[in-house]
This record gives C-alpha cells, sequence and structure tokens, in this order.
DNA sequence: GTCCACTTGTTTGTATACAATTTTATACAA
DNA sequence: TTGTATAAAATTGTATACAAACAAGTGGAC
C-alpha cells in the first residue's frame, strides 16, 4: 500500500521534526541508502520531496541539507499561523460542542503529563498537536494538512531547545485558550491564541543554544541503525517554545 | 543554476494550473520523458514532488494524474483562504502607504485588461494574482508562498470554465476591495475580502460544464511538442470565478 | 452474447552504471 | 605557517536495464 519513497520520506520527516536530525546535517544519498536498504534513487525521491516541504534544501551538485531557517523565515512562519489560527479559533468557538469540549479536555491532561517528560521532542509534538487538534475537530482537512506543515517547520526552529520553563507557559496557555472556547467567548479566545503566538515567536531571539556537535544513531534502533550524519556548520539554529 | 527536476516541475505546473492539462489526465513517464528530451528518472522525481503539492495525484503501480480535487476539497480550500486572507487583509490595511496602493490599482488596470482576453487561463491567472499582489506587498514570503500554492489548487478546479460574467464579477469585487483598502475601513475590507471569496465557491456548485476531451501539443511550441496526452475519466471539475 | 482464463504489450518500481562535479588530501612554493 | 596547484576520493546527476504489476485484447466455454 505504502511506497518505500512514502516509507522514507515519512521517517525523515520524523527524524528531522524531533532533531535527531539537527538543522544543516548533511544527507548524503549512499549513507541514506544503505541505512534503509535501498538504492539511491528512492532517497533521492524522498529528498526532493522533503525540499517541496521546505524542511530540506537541495544544493545543486552539492547534496541535501536538512533545512535551517533564518530567524527571518521563523518570524513569517509564525506570523502565517498567527493569522490562520486567529480566524480558526474564531471557527472553532462558533460551532464548539460537548464532544468536542471533551477531546480538547483529554488533550491538556495528556499535555501536562508529557511536560513531565524530560523529552524536548515529546514536549514540543504533544504541544504542536493541541492545534492541529483544533484544526482536525473542525474538521477541515486542508487546513489540518496546513497547519502541520506550519508547524513542522516550527519545530525546526523550536524543538530543539524546547526550555522546561517555555513548555510549561505554553500548556498554561493552551489551558486558558480551552477555558475561553468552552465560555464561547469567540474574542476572548481568539486573543489568547494570538497572544500564545505571539509570546512564542518572541522568545525566538532569546535562549538560543549552541549546537550540538556530534550525532550518532540518529534513528529508531529498529532500523539497525549504523547510519552517521555528518553536520555541516549548524547556524544559529534558534528557538524555545510552541 | 536551475536543476532539470525543477524545470519539469514548472512545466508541468504551469500547465496544470493553466489547465492546458486536464484534471484527471493521466501523466505517462515515458512520454514526459520524451517530451523534455530526458529520462524517466527525472520525470519521476518531478511527479513525486507535483504530488506533494497537490496537483498531481500518484496512484502505486497505476502511475500519476492531474488532481481533479472533489467538490469537497475545493470548498476547504477557499476556506482555508478565507480565513488567510482576512487576516491577511486586515494587517495590509493597517500598515497600507500610497506605493503600494499605486501598484493595488496598477493591477486593477491590468486585470480589466485581461477581461478583454477570451483566453480564461490568462483571466483567472490575473483574478489570483490580485491576492498574491497583496501578500507580496506585505512583505511576508511564506505567506506568498502559501497562498500561491492554495490558488494553484483552486486553479485547478475553477479556471477551466470561467465565465467570463464570473471574471468580471470577481474584478468588481477586487475594485470595491481596494477602495475599502484605500479609505483605510479595516473592517469593511475584511468583510468585503471574505464576502468575495465566499462568492466564488458558492459559484462552484453551478454551472459546470462537461470536460474538453482532447488535448495535444500541451506545452509551449518551444518544446517541438508531439506529446500526447490521454485523459482518463475526467469526473466533474467543477467551477467559475476566483 | 457474456463471462472467464490466458497471452501480450505497456507502464511502473527499483537497482545499477557511468559521467560530471565537488570535496578532500597531498605536495610544493612563498 | 599560509597559500596554491594538483591528484585522488567521494558524491551527485542522469541514463539505462530489468523485474514486477497492470491493462487490453484474444479465444474458448457455457
Amino acid at each position: 500500500m505504502e511506497s518505500t519513497t512514502t516509507h522514507i520520506v515519512e521517517s525523515l520527516y520524523k527524524a528531522i521534526v524531533e532533531h535527531r536530525l539537527q538543522p544543516g546535517a548533511k544527507l548524503v544519498e549512499q549513507k541514506l541508502a544503505d541505512h534503509f536498504g535501498v538504492s539511491r534513487t528512492l532517497v533521492r525521491q524522498a529528498l526532493y520531496q522533503l525540499e517541496q516541504q521546505r524542511l530540506v534544501v537541495i544544493e545543486p551538485a552539492r547534496g541535501a541539507f536538512v533545512a535551517s531557517p533564518s530567524l527571518q523565515e521563523a518570524q513569517e512562519v509564525f506570523e502565517v499561523r498567527r493569522m490562520l489560527e486567529a480566524e480558526m479559533t474564531r471557527m472553532f468557538v462558533r460551532q464548539i460542542n460537548p464532544p468536542q469540549i471533551r477531546e480538547l479536555r483529554e488533550h491538556l491532561i495528556a499535555e501536562k503529563a508529557a511536560l513531565a517528560n524530560n523529552n524536548a521532542s515529546t514536549r514540543g509534538d504533544m504541544l504542536g498537536k493541541f492545534h492541529i487538534l483544533i484544526a482536525t475537530l473542525i474538521g477541515n482537512d486542508v487546513l489540518v494538512q496546513m497547519l502541520r506543515d506550519l508547524i513542522a517547520r516550527c519545530a525546526l526552529i523550536t524543538l530543539m531547545y524546547q526550555s522546561v520553563q517555555g513548555a510549561h507557559d505554553s500548556n498554561q496557555e493552551h489551558i486558558r485558550i480551552v477555558g475561553a472556547m468552552v465560555a464561547k467567548d469567540e474574542n476572548l479566545a481568539v486573543r489568547l491564541m494570538e497572544e500564545h503566538l505571539l509570546n512564542v515567536v518572541s522568545n525566538l531571539a532569546f535562549d538560543r543554544k549552541p549546537p550540538a556537535s556530534d550525532v550518532s544513531s540518529v534513528f529508531d534502533s529498529m532500523y539497525a541503525s549504523t547510519m552517521q550524519v555528518e553536520l555541516a556548520t549548524v547556524q544559529s539554529p534558534i528557538a524555545s517554545r510552541q
């Protein structure tokens, strides 16, 4: 059912979003091919697809690299999210119903639980899913997909150095947003959502850390991984929370 | 500078958006390869990329087809546009300045001129560019790209059967929107933009036409085109205006 | 005439081969 | 040491080959 190329795309997608592959990392075709046990042909197709999703940058004759978005691009992505999610929130409040409220609350509990987890990737994933959940509840698949893509791009920036404090703040803000939604206070919910996203982006310029310098066994142990990932210069991947 | 694959992607993109390749049309790899004078390898990479952009659908072991979005998907795409463009309009009005006004007015003139053109593709292209222009004037590249993708998907639906009347209405609505923008009437501009997009989508279910059934020499004459495009069942590609 | 099995030609899926380019390593001169 | 030229290795770009899956047509059986 699922083509091999698709599988490679998804594996790489996950590895990038979860920051097992760092921004700027070079993706050597043959090594990936060996890793996945396929020929370069399929790896190549996968890399080109990921380039479309802006998670990978391909420099002609030089190879593929995990994208390392500039601060400018990061801010633009968040700006678009703010636009989209403000209206999404408004729409959602207008049609919210009890089963949806239950789902939101269940998510908030899971989110809080994830905070205890000291894996930044898990925390960030959970925080991103809050936004996707709202899109899902609205029932617009195009919106879900679009938001998923945007959040994946954000993850490139935020997920790496998500601080525990930042994650905690985000969770608190999510709780307040749901509160306003449940109260059907449309304007408040929209305002809180906008502020939430602004908070995330305003923290971007701060608390940056130098990138880690060594990575091995990047993929799950399910791939008997001998893969070595070479890191190119990782230029200031900044970040904090979602 | 520009890779061959990129060139193929762009050619196909244009052909699809301009409806020289119809929704549902089968894209046989060898034929495209012959046409572009390359091997199937590159065509394949291009098709996979276009699948990511939702302009092409690939069915495993069956081949690639020009996407023919369902009415449902069409409505969802327009819904997302409405969300995004409502906020975009609001932002734009808040920061509008004289040079931008000049550019908008110039566009409206060009748009009106294009109405005279009986090529539906040219008309639709011009109408789409109005929306992209606003994003460009805001200066957010991510927004521009995102809107470009959404509008390309809309084109799959609307461009084919854009009626002259529909195009004329859209132009009138664009003029009114610019009027409100210039007057810095934020709420009016947003409302007009939302209504404009609603008008487009509400016309979707109507004035459908049967698809044309034959296409040859799909690409520019610069490619000595002997290409034959086989059409699969084209299921109700509907539409009217942008 | 309709349905099914079989055969044949077409098209896709993947691997491999080889040329072109870039990167790394080495040697030598300033 | 620093820089430059050159040689070797590694990596990418593209074409081709071949196997697997599919589509279409043919010829019986009923």
